[in-house]
DNA sequence: TATTGTTATACTCTATAACTATA
DNA sequence: TATAGTTATAGAGTATAACAATA
């Protein structure tokens, strides 16, 4: 006898302004409103990127390798913020799917330099459409004016 | 003989906006400039909030049930947009501290109501203090009136 | 001594799934 | 049959710490 399926409140959906409670504070506070926004654009960037089995992560390392061909690990760490042993197993991802190649660095013997493969570049380019398309739907709401302005304060509070 | 301590980076730092490297499309991204700016939020919250073993949902949850005395686990955890088994999780550790009570629901005996103890209310006005005050030495380089904008942008974009 | 890459390990947060009591 | 709470488990992402090779 099969149990009755229930779904519970899944990961990839927004977190909803609810109805009745009392917000307090809340609503005036950046930090909240900032993971209130950052949730809904992880979502849309899910929807946009399906079945390519990325995250933002893995984006945004792609994107930078795209960008500067010979790149170091490191500084792909340092651009995500985060560890070296993360960046490492970013690269490591790449390189298993073909994505990108690790070439000797011939000034520094210790370090390796990073290239995407032509099938690295052509993935880069279908992401950067679907999640620029993405971005556009979910914020169809605001200006381009009210855009334009929110990633400067963005970018001014980021420091 | 001991090794030398070798600093990574570090968790509690801001993603810094790394010279040298083109970033391509993405200082255009909102969802990068999101993550950057919630991650030096995040920042800012634990220096605020630092040696009160707190985080952001810690701080929320108790937040929220000090504004609703008797709210349920279930609507706590809407509001943070977290899994049932998360906010039961967070209700255990406000017991644990002695910060906040289950009491039952005279309505529907499934339910549990939450209550702050009154070492839960204070702690959690001297967390509101700190907290407003992280933001406001965070966001100084607003002024007020693009503190607001910002904030309605974010709301708009939250959905 | 410091840095680059690497590997192993641990921790945190969260979802998923199953279960119970009650509605 | 659905819902509130509970518990156990697993997975993703990341830091930490150590190490070898090179600077």
């Amino acid at each position: 006898m099969k149990r009755a399926i229930r779904r519970e409140p899944h990961a990839l959906l927004p977190i909803p302004h609810v109805e009745g409670p009392d917000y307090d504070a809340l609503d005036d506070l950046l930090g909240f409103s900032l993971r209130r926004a950052q949730i809904a654009m992880f979502v849309t960037f899910n929807e946009a990127t399906r079945g390519l089995d990325v995250t933002p992560a893995r984006f945004t390392a792609l994107l930078i390798v795209g960008a500067n061909p010979g790149i170091r690990q490191t500084v792909v760490g340092n651009v995500l913020g985060i560890a070296r042993s993360g960046a490492n197993a970013l690269a490591d991802w790449m390189e298993s799917r073909g994505l990108a190649e690790r070439r000797a660095d011939k000034r520094d013997a210790r370090a390796w330099g990073l290239y995407l493969t032509s099938r690295g570049l052509s993935l880069v380019e279908e992401m950067k459409r679907r999640i620029v398309e993405g971005e556009r739907k979910r914020s169809a709401s605001l200006t381009a004016g009210e855009r334009k302005e929110l990633l400067r304060l963005l970018r001014k509070l980021a420091g």
